[in-house]
DNA sequence: GAGTGGTCTAGACCACTGT
DNA sequence: CAGTGGTCTAGACCACTCC
């Protein structure tokens, strides 16, 4: 015999996957459902736990549970590596006509807002392998949160990371009314004489910690995508790192592959 | 006042993150728990389940609760792709010499188990958007299951599709039994004449699915890494997709994109 | 104020694990 | 068998949302 919360769960994910509850629909009170199913309300509200794991359903406190609405922002992330080192040695006046700076993501600084902060910080375990350099070296911090003009919700949650001795020698990198970076991270580094040679992305999926579900407003049961961007320059050392923190199932990262002609 | 099963969670959390109960112990049984606190057993197992959504403990039917533990694998995603198209007109014997085939991960066919299946398939509306052929064109789909040799639980599911014609001219693209391809994917495109011009990528996070759930054994409230990598020939078709799904928190995806020196 | 979900109780019985 | 977590009940009261 199948558990009951899980027929009630089946049921409801048939009517949602089929067709008869639709995105936005509200599902009855638990208390109907309750009374449908013959079971207790506890009851209805382990399948309903469950739907909500599966991300198909959002509870709304006071209003009832919805069906889940999908919505999803492509990131072009690696694309835009490669465009940001070629414009990093223009002239701001040409890098005003090119296009709209953006900000470690692949974002356009147009869509969104910031909020920044920077500290001095020093190197944590985590962060003084990352770099290889001595724990406790000092660190510029900055922390972002990126949000959409029209929506409440911030969209990402963006720490970054250099060596405060490498960049000390241009103040702008320093001052915290200086953000955002014009022309990005790669052409304030081309000001202290970094040229990058690669980028490395690291892409793991998790479940948000109190901390970052608060301020994403995610739901419990959602997913988060952690990105860790490591920036190396040319002596092959570490010159940035930032940790990226998205919705997991309300952003999706592109990666692109060019490849050589035979 | 904070609710009970926030400071109950809030309390087992310090310990953890602070040392005091280390990634493999096991945590009181709940009815101590319960009276340690001195509170209801549900809901010291709500607050359980809140360190369960967030990866923190895991829980064991009949044994206990554990603090568990974390281990990733690293993927090198896109760093193959090249490598891979330099070989795949190689001869098979230069093949065999230069390294292990991979199949669609980046993963190395030495560590791994496979399982395949083949199966004539009609593409349906997500899939024939993607290749941008009607809706009920014949496909080839492959079905895998990539399982670490040591371990029970597979790591990878991978669905795979061709479009059935483009493929046809090869009588081993469509012979189970010559799983998993020699020399990888783009070996075999390479001959029925299709030079491949770019990889994308996408990657999206969310909790699984209740039939990846079991598939992968998921403890509920983990994600999962869904990764679509679609193929473009030198024409600009769509030539393969694979859909991939990956433990989240124990699979990096590691992507590293070379710029152009100045 | 009516309707909704959120939290919590005190206890029963079942299912799994290891001895 | 003893010990553990898993499921479920029937109901109480609180907190939020919207009219």
């Amino acid at each position: 015999m199948a558990k009951a919360y899980e027929r009630i769960a089946d049921e409801l994910r048939r009517s949602i996957r089929g067709g008869d509850l639709n995105p936005g629909d509200q599902l009855p009170a638990e208390d109907r459902l309750a009374e449908r199913f013959g079971r207790s309300v506890p009851t209805v509200r382990e399948a309903l736990r469950v739907l909500q794991s599966e991300g198909l359903i959002e509870k709304r406190h006071g209003r009832g549970n919805f069906v889940r609405r999908p919505r999803t922002t492509v990131l072009r992330t690696n694309a835009r590596h490669q465009w940001e080192k070629d414009r990093a040695r223009e002239p701001e006046e040409r890098r005003a006509l090119t296009g709209a700076t953006e900000h470690d993501t692949g974002l356009e600084v147009d869509d969104l807002v910031f909020q920044a902060a920077y500290r001095e910080a020093k190197a944590d375990e985590d962060i003084a392998s990352a770099f290889g350099v001595p724990v406790g070296t000092a660190m510029v911090e900055r922390t972002y949160r990126t949000r959409y003009a029209a929506e409440s919700a911030p969209f990402a949650m963006v720490t970054s990371y250099l060596v405060r001795d490498t960049v000390a020698q241009n103040p702008d990198l320093l001052d915290e009314s200086k953000e955002p970076w014009p022309g990005g991270t790669q052409n304030q580094l081309h000001s202290v004489g970094i040229e990058l040679d690669r980028i490395e992305e690291r892409v793991t999926a998790r479940p948000p910690s109190p901390e970052e579900a608060e301020e994403l407003e995610l739901p419990p049961g959602s997913s988060v995508i952690a990105l860790r961007k490591t920036s190396y320059d040319t002596h092959d050392r570490v010159v940035e790192l930032s940790d990226v923190t998205l919705p997991g199932d309300r952003t999706e990262l592109l990666f692109t592959t060019p490849l050589e002609r035979w």
